[in-house]
DNA sequence: AAAATATTGAAATGTCGTTTCAAACGGAAT
DNA sequence: ATTCCGTTTGAAACGACATTTCAATATTTT
C-alpha cells in the first residue's frame, strides 16, 4: 500500500551508485524533507543533482518522486516513541512536534499510572460535599487554579481561585468547616503554597494538594494528595510544559468524576450556563 | 506531519460548495484514489473540474495538491483509531479515568495531525520578530492566553492577556506594527474575540488566530491560522476538557519553537527568571 | 427584479518531475 | 600508458500536470 520507502532505501543502499547513495543518505536522515521539497532541492541539498534523485526512484522499483513521496509519508506516521526527550537546539520544526506530542502524551500515560483510586474517590467526596473550594497556586499553577475554579463554577459549586496570598488567607482565616482549600504547585514546595495549606492545617480547613509525585512540603500538609508524573525536566521544558498538561488531565478526571456523581444536577447547570452566556452576549 | 487529511475533510464537508463537496465524498469513500490519479483525473471522476480538486486543498487550509496526497497516504496507513468517548451517567472511577486517558491522547493526537508546517513556521517568525504579543481569549481561553503570556515573559518577550475587551481594544488602538494580535477562540465565534481582531486588522497589527479546524469568523481574520482538532463534544466535555489540553499543546509547541530558534538567549532568559523568583523568594 | 456575491470549469500559465544526451569517469584489454 | 567500452553523472530540454485566471453562471441579498 503506501508505505516501507525508507526500507526499500537503507536495503539498497549498498548497491547504489555514489550520486545515488548520497541522496538516500539525506533521505534516511531527514526523511521528512522529502515531503516539502521538489527534486532539485534534494538534488542540491545532497550535493548532486535532480536527475539522481529521480534515478533513486527508478533503482528502488518506484514509478517516480511521487510515488516515493507517498511511501514517506506513510513511514513517517510512526507511533510515537516512549519516553522523554529533551528538545535540541538547532531542532527542526517537524522534530520538535514529535518531541512535544511524545512527551506530552507520555505525561498523561505516566499520570494515569500514578492515580490512587483510593485518594481520588476521597478528593471526589471531599469536593462534592464543599461549601466552596479555594484553589491556589502561583504562576504557572495558578493559571490550572484559575482553570478548576471555572470548572467549577460551571457546575454551581462555588469556588475562587486568587494569587494574592493575603488575600487567600483572609479568606481561610474566615472559612467555614465545610470548605475545601486546593493548594497547586508542580514542585510542592513553593513557598506561598506551603504558607497557605498550614494555615487551612491549622484551622482545620480540609486541604487537598495537585503535585508532582513524591514526597513534598505541599503534599505532606495535605488530607488529600494527588499527583501528576514526575519527570526529570531539562532546561527547556522546566518553563514547565507536559507538567501543566498533566496537571490539567488530573484536573479534568476530576471534574469528570464530580459531573458523573451528579449527573441530573450537572447537565442542568451546563444548560443554565450557557443559557446564561448567551443572554449576556446576544440578550435575548 | 504526516495524516490527517480525511479527518480534514470530513470535518469540512458540510461548509463545502458542491463541487468540492463531490470531490470531498469521492475522496472519503476511495482514498487511494489520489495517490494514483492526476487532479483532472479526479475531477472528472467526481463529475466536476480538476480545479475543483485545488479549490478542495486551498479549503482545507493546505498548500495544494500534494499537501493533500502526503496526508491521505499518511491515514492509509495509521492503523484506525478509535475515536472519542462520551461519559455515562454512573460509570465508575476507573473507567472515567479511562475515557479521559484516551480522550487526552486522542485530541493531542488529532491536533498533531492538523499541523500546517509552513503556517507554523510564519506564527513562529512573527512572533520571534514581535516588539509585543497581546493574547486574547475569553472563558476557558483566556487561561489559554495567561499561559501563553506567562511562557512568553520568561523568554523576555512582551506579552499580554487581558481579558477586559475595552481595555484591550485601547491597547491595540495604541500598538505598533510590530505587534501581534493573537486571538483564542475554540468555536472561532466567540464575538468579543471577533471584535478585536477585526480592529487589529484595521489597525494593521498582524494577527494569528488559534481556532477548532474549520472556517470561522476568527480564523478567517488571521493573517496566520493555527487549529486544533476539533471533535463534535458532548454535553460534559463542552465544559471544555479535551480542546484545552489541545491548545496548550499547540501553544507548547509554539514555545519550544520560538525557544529553539533563539536557544542562546532563551537559555539566559530562563537563567535569569529563575534567579529573579529566587530573589524574590528568599531575599539573597 | 436588480445588484451583489459566490461558484464553476475551460483554458492559459508556470512549476516541477522526467528524459535526453554529451561529457566524465572507471575498469579491463591491448 | 593507451585505447576501448560500459557506467555514471548533471545541465538542459521536455512534457506532464498542478495551479491560476477569467468569463460565464448560479445563488443570495436587497
Amino acid at each position: 500500500m503506501a508505505a516501507g520507502g525508507l526500507k526499500m532505501i537503507q536495503n539498497m543502499l549498498e548497491q547504489l551508485p555514489a550520486s545515488e547513495r548520497k541522496i538516500a543518505e539525506l533521505i534516511l536522515e531527514n526523511p521528512q524533507t522529502v515531503l516539502n521539497s521538489t527534486v532539485q532541492d534534494i538534488g542540491v541539498q545532497a550535493h548532486t543533482s535532480g536527475a539522481a534523485v529521480i534515478r533513486l526512484c527508478k533503482s528502488l522499483g518506484l514509478n517516480g518522486f511521487q510515488d516515493l513521496k507517498v511511501r514517506i509519508a506513510g513511514d513517517l506516521v510512526k507511533p510515537v516513541e516512549q519516553g522523554y526527550r529533551d528538545i535540541e537546539p538547532g531542532e527542526s520544526f517537524f522534530s520538535i512536534v514529535q518531541k512535544t506530542t511524545s512527551n506530552s502524551i507520555q505525561s498523561i500515560r505516566d499520570s494515569e499510572e500514578m492515580i490512587n483510586y483510593e485518594e481520588l474517590e476521597r478528593a471526589v467526596h471531599t469536593l462534592s460535599a464543599a461549601q466552596n473550594v479555594h484553589f491556589f497556586g502561583i504562576g504557572a499553577s495558578g493559571i490550572i487554579a484559575k482553570d478548576a475554579q471555572q470548572k467549577l463554577l460551571r457546575i454551581h459549586k462555588n469556588a475562587t481561585a486568587f494569587t494574592d496570598t493575603h488575600l487567600v488567607a483572609t479568606l481561610i482565616a474566615n472559612a467555614s468547616q465545610e470548605d475545601v482549600v486546593f493548594g497547586i504547585s508542580h514542585s510542592g514546595e513553593t513557598s506561598e503554597v506551603i504558607k497557605i495549606m498550614t494555615l487551612a492545617k491549622e484551622r482545620g480547613v480540609k486541604t487537598i494538594s495537585l503535585t508532582k509525585y513524591g514526597q513534598s512540603s505541599v503534599a505532606s500538609l495535605a488530607d488529600i494528595k494527588l499527583f501528576t508524573s514526575y519527570s526529570g525536566e531539562a532546561p527547556f521544558r522546566s518553563a514547565a510544559t507536559s507538567s501543566r498538561l498533566a496537571q490539567l488531565y488530573i484536573m479534568d478526571i476530576l471534574f469528570l468524576s464530580m459531573a458523573t456523581v451528579q449527573y441530573e444536577d450537572t447537565i442542568n447547570s451546563i444548560d443554565k450556563t450557557r443559557e446564561a452566556i448567551r443572554f449576556i452576549k446576544e440578550g435575548k
